[in-house]
DNA sequence: CGGGAGTTTGAGCTATCTCAACGGGGGTGG
DNA sequence: CCACCCCCGTTGAGATAGCTCAAACTCCCG
């Protein structure tokens, strides 16, 4: 193990610090900084499925993803699903253990094979209180954090299901989004209706049918746990518009 | 103005700071730190239905509140109403504010008659930097919010009107609950039908329709913008239970 | 070439919204 | 002090989006 990390921590250091740099939590950091703070933490592996923590236990760590992708889901006291958010690398997440000893609200699920970094309560206090810059910046994450769910709240709140799920096809576009051969953007991540559903407050059932109806306009493209958008554009037209609507009953165009 | 100010903060500060000291963001706070932070602030009133600020403003100042309360809402491009939470006496709101320019993805309204301190961006920025303890709360406080969101967000993903009405007047009898004469617990606010619904995602006719069903069984007790909880053991009940429910169309008892 | 996970689709059901009409209390202005 | 008005609330009836349940279908994997 200690060989592992000695070989590990300079190969990863060099090879991430740069990215780390750019991003939320260590914004206005300098190379060594962030090299000092690494060396506090620790690497960590899961594969797919595997859980980083579980709703309910005692919050330890706090983790930086580097690679793969994370689900953040609650689960309701009758067992039901709901997906909080999805985490991709250079983000944070466990914020709860950052500073005070409490029970992790929600269970955190590999979508892909994981590679991370994680810190202990303790050294996450001693490490704020060196770098002010570092609590500041997590600060300013959660305040972010708190903006989009609010946003995801008053969706719920007010919008048809439709709508929920063109903003929410919108906003993994906009992290996982990847231009494909034919100007489509294919969604570069495990993606099932259930996830779906779970994550915009529906069924599977009204999922599939919203999107065969997308499907049929040519506006997506669905396959086993795979989503291509089509045509954004129309996407976000349905997103936005108020009395717009595939109108799953009408007539073929 | 100047007389004003120095006639004010000592006032103020003598009677406040004790408070203060006790609460989220001046946790660990020495007193005459908090009489120092406090110097940058200025005091703010708003009389009932005066407007903190607005959702798409600039984002320049962030608020202490220390008398009144202010309700935090978000406008769907439609003009609905959603109530996002209620800030009650020695809560900060406009936390967008603190350390990134923006636009506050909110309006913020006074519900009753309000007192506050409000603090610019710069301010805020600076003090962190010198207090780091200052930035640490402030996260410690967003971690909590959205932890509180998240739990908001799965109760309206998953949970009828009516359990969903339950848990919030739960969790407003614990910040607004005063115990009445008869061991009932009165909720110290104004509370419209239209609020609570706008609150839970639901309609004012929805919600009348299920506190009717409730103080035909004396579990509450309704009035013009008033509310009292006459049982709130059995409102917890309903809340939690999974197959309970007052069963609007049920026979009397 | 099963088997199972993910998906599709139909049919019926129901919680909740919408719309409309009426009720009632309290503040305000005459 | 009274009356009016307005806001808040109640209640009914009808409409409907979306859920539930059931059954069949399809791809992928071993």
């Amino acid at each position: 193990m200690k060989d592992n990390s000695e070989l590990l921590m300079p190969v990863i250091a060099t090879e991430t610090v740069e990215k780390l740099k750019e991003t939320s939590l260590f914004q206005g950091f300098a190379s060594h900084e962030i090299e000092t703070v690494l060396q506090e933490a620790r690497p960590v592996y899961k594969e797919v499925d595997e859980f980083f923590f579980h709703q309910g236990a005692a919050a330890q760590h706090l983790f930086i993803l580097l690679g793969g992708q994370v689900k953040v889901i609650q689960l309701t006291p009758e067992g039901q699903q709901v997906v909080m958010r999805l985490v991709n690398p250079i983000e944070i997440f466990g914020c709860v253990a950052a500073l005070s000893k409490g029970e992790y609200p929600a269970s955190a699920q590999a979508t892909k094979e994981c590679q991370a970094f994680c810190l202990t309560h303790e050294r996450i206090h001693r490490l704020m209180e060196v770098y002010p810059r570092m609590a500041m910046n997590a600060f300013q994450i959660m305040v972010q954090r708190t903006h989009t769910l609010q946003d995801r709240y008053r969706e719920l709140a007010t919008e048809c299901v439709e709508r929920r799920l063109a903003h929410t096809l919108l906003r993994l576009m906009q992290q996982n989004g990847v231009s494909g051969e034919q100007g489509e953007i294919i969604l570069d991540m495990p993606l099932s209706k259930q996830n779906l559903a779970e994550m915009i407050g529906s069924t599977l059932y009204t999922v599939s049918r919203i999107l065969s109806a997308w499907e049929g306009r040519q506006w997506v493209q669905t396959g086993r746990a795979k989503l291509s958008l089509l045509d954004p554009q129309m996407i976000e037209k349905i997103a936005e518009a108020e009395a717009f609507s595939a109108d799953l009953k009408s007539t073929p165009i």
